[in-house]
DNA sequence: ATCTTTTAATTAAACATTTTAAGGGGCCGC
DNA sequence: GCGGCCCCTTAAAATGTTTAATTAAAAGAT
């Protein structure tokens, strides 16, 4: 625990114990840049008719197809009801459609249609364009830092951001 | 897209367009550790009464004091209804409050409360936390690296963002 | 075999956030 | 002064999200 000197600016001083002052500055600069991202994204993705949000539904489906709704809304994030939203306004767009598993009635399976299977490659260049504007001058390594970076970032956090059932014993 | 190459290995083959795989995979990072590191700040900030979103003013104002609305709306990425909004309900809750520019009256300025102003602290201690969770075994250098490509990446891409008044011609 | 519990998806209701469009004044150039 | 511009605000609406309750089916127990 170090020394905080929360009164007012932060001071410019170059020192080594600076790295508090850093910490506090990520999660600011990591919400400003998503949001410029989204923005973006958004508007790139606007054309194909897609918006924000349902491309991580499509860019899932497309790595593994019939994909269940519950398997969805966990892997990027949601609660349950908010993939039921999502994914039926989606099969209302047409580009994907449910179907019942032939094994688990319980299950809601989803799977892309013509239509979204073509978006993936609308997505893909969308997304890629955005990142690409967004690392202009980065390099190769940079990139790559970052992206690993992002991803434990994000695994540390849902390791704490989720309940975690953990039979304390038995 | 026919192929699935979802093992994050994308370094194995080592081709020149293999850079967009890996540009490819940075916005979905960059929108899941942003969605992740919300939601636990939402929580450590909640005890405060404070609400996901807030901190952002009381920190800009914390570094300056009496900023305008629209300064606030455009540091913070949001449109100026927002930032209207958002200062009300702070104001309500006794975070902050409004005054009339004495030299122009157009303008409303904005400043902290003592409770404002407590609560810095308590906004620095939770981000501070949640950043120090998010980056468990980074190293300095690696968050150094983070935060300034970060906050590279705002940069471009709100450059691409705004509107950017450039009569060329008509 | 039947009852109970658990799991999955959905629906319903509510709420937060944000945006666009429009309104109300004050400032400044002419 | 007058017109245009700028800044903030209000109003209406879209989007996204959550919790709680409902339906249905599988799994397990008696």
């Amino acid at each position: 625990m170090g020394k905080k000197r929360k009164d007012g600016k932060k001071s410019k001083s170059k020192k080594k114990d600076q790295t508090e002052y850093t910490l506090v500055d990520l999660s600011p600069a990591l919400t400003q840049a998503a949001r410029s991202m989204r923005t973006v994204l958004s508007r790139n993705l606007f054309e194909s008719g897609l918006y924000a949000g349902q491309d991580g539904v499509i860019l899932s489906l497309a790595e593994s197809d019939g994909m269940t709704a519950g398997a969805l809304a966990q892997k990027l994030g949601v609660k349950a009801p908010t993939m039921t939203r999502t994914i039926g306004r989606m099969e209302a767009q047409g580009f994907l459609e449910r179907k019942p598993d032939a094994e688990d009635a319980r299950l809601t399976k989803v799977y892309l249609t013509p239509l979204g299977r073509d978006s993936v490659q609308a997505i893909e260049m969308a997304a890629s364009a955005c990142d690409r504007l967004a690392t202009l001058e980065f390099s190769d390594k940079e990139i790559r830092n970052l992206v690993r970076l992002l991803k434990a970032i994000d695994a540390n956090l849902q390791a704490e951001a989720l309940p975690l059932e953990e039979p304390d014993e038995e």
